[in-house]
DNA sequence: TTGTATGCGTTATCAG
DNA sequence: CTGATAACGCATACAA
């Protein structure tokens, strides 16, 4: 069924049948009404392919999967993934996915989904310092937003972040509100964007007398336990730990058993909840959403829209 | 850059180009080399929608994707759409993704899908009895596979699953080999076809005696711990226990704690590995590349493929 | 406001 | 084996 079965039914022509769909200002309501009557009627939809060679714009937004690292914090971008083509699909866009090993394949497959598939934008996760994705997209002039702020490089594409410091900061927060001073942090090596700010909303709400109880390290369960042994271990040790992630939280959780010293985890992941493990929760169905917002300003509208910094929350549970 | 380019470039006719491409038997080796010559040089990428209007053919591959559940079971769908999207590659097909509240509203989807975008072929999760979504797709003809298996159907389509009652029997195994006698079973009410298998396999290897030790509750972990809880109670307690899901086995060890009573899960997810549990872990990369082959070989060969049952692993850990 | 003609890039048909 | 031509379904410029 073509638009031209439509407009033998309606018996107007094809033409008239295409401005109702896309410019239905000019043509009469009466018109109107009587083809999409018929539209309705007989189930039509418009054929994305042939309406791709002449507009050249396919609907189609495409996003990386990436592999679940230790599947703890994998969790996240399985939400995000969800709320993107949930916000998608009213916006009249769908989702297209793509695996990639690392930043110069995915590149790689920037350049092939591109000219076979006519793909309208991007949406990159997990932005870092120095990120040739972006200068590769905007040099060529591809629409692209990120969630994750342009770490490290002027803002010059539309992003969508979660105020990572306001997040540590709220955990942080909790811990003096609950009695405690001698609050320590875990989080990763500095030189990572997320991992500063989360470190940094710690240090300015436990202040400077607990700079000595800061520790880095890798990622990861085995990582978060032998960091919080390690200041388990001072002379005046920490009472409670704000860590950078849950992966981390879980292995400081081990390490303090029955020491009742409160640990605090980031990203509100299914371990969290299991465990009774106070989390910061990042909003990632709104964060999905804002992202397509965003896209569809920039495609339909053209006008660079302003970044967005969405507020996380705290969810509390036994551990702090 | 079309196919005129090329075909300029390398001084024959498109159509040749065409024929280099989709039916290079045609093309003398000399010619075919010069061909592909000027594609690699220029960097030509075939349209895939002037393509598609040829050929009716979209070379795209629909999933859903589900809400996170409780989340913890949550990642083996997100590692299916992973292993999708990485097998789906060289095949030459791309991976959509869509959202859909429940069967009904999925199949308003495949229609919107097929009809707009001219979908290949779609990959159904989570089967289970009565399925209406695949007598949908079957008698409109549309080609899909599905990761699970055709519960109470006939197998009128191809399928992949994992062999879930070889799973649960082999933790079962595992616990008897450790000196078990009464091993118990948390698992889903009968009617699931999931379900249903993994409560077999512990029913076939643990034997009649351990009949009375079956308990049936909704997926959770507030539920597996009051199953777990019950069975405790009994004159004659179970000293194992053999769950349907993680989510139910985190609920159990929370129920045993300091018991000495062991806990096997299923799926070994992410929770799993940093509780200690043993899990039966799924090959759901290699599920993945199994759907990915048997669509390819209907779209492209068109005989029914055979249906692939896969073997699960035990993972062993402190639990058991 | 509605109808007519054209082309987007590709592949299939058919003649050379 | 190679080259010309038509057609896929739609949207746009233009004429009516």
């Amino acid at each position: 069924m073509t638009i031209a079965t439509v407009a033998e039914h309606a018996r107007v022509s094809r033409q008239t049948v295409s401005n109702v769909l896309n410019t239905p200002h000019l043509v009469r309501e009466e018109t109107q009404a009587r083809v999409r009557e018929a539209i309705t009627a007989l189930g039509y939809r418009a054929n994305q392919a042939a309406r791709q060679m002449r507009t050249g714009r396919s609907r189609l937004l495409a996003v990386r999967i990436e592999p679940t690292r230790d599947g703890i914090n994998g969790t996240v971008l399985d939400r995000f993934l969800h709320g993107l083509t949930e916000a998608a699909a009213p916006a009249g866009y769908r989702v297209l996915l793509y695996a990639a090993a690392d930043d110069t394949a995915e590149i790689a497959t920037y350049d092939d989904l591109l000219a076979a598939y006519d793909l309208d934008a991007f949406v990159l996760t997990s932005t870092h310092h120095g990120d040739v994705r972006t200068s590769w997209l905007a040099e060529r002039g591809v629409p692209f937003v990120t969630f994750g702020q342009p770490w490290g490089a002027p803002a010059s594409h539309p992003w969508v972040d979660v105020d990572n410091a306001a997040g540590t900061a709220a955990a942080t927060r909790r811990l003096r509100d609950t009695g405690h001073e001698r609050i320590g942090f875990i989080g990763w090596p500095a030189g990572s964007g997320v991992g500063d700010a989360r470190r940094s909303g710690w240090a300015t709400t436990a202040g400077p007398a607990c700079a000595e109880l800061d520790r880095s390290t890798v990622d990861g369960v085995a990582e978060g336990e032998a960091a919080a042994r390690d200041l388990l271990r001072l002379p005046e040790p920490p009472t409670a730990l704000v860590c950078a992630s849950d992966s981390l939280a879980v292995g400081a959780v081990a390490a303090v058993r029955d020491t009742g010293v409160a640990v605090t985890g980031f990203d509100d992941t299914p371990v969290a909840r299991v465990l009774g493990l106070t989390s910061v929760a990042q909003p990632l169905a709104e964060a999905a959403a804002r992202c397509v917002a965003l896209l569809a300003g920039v495609l339909d509208g053209g006008a660079a829209p302003e970044p967005v910094l969405l507020q996380p929350s705290l969810v509390i549970r036994q551990s702090a």
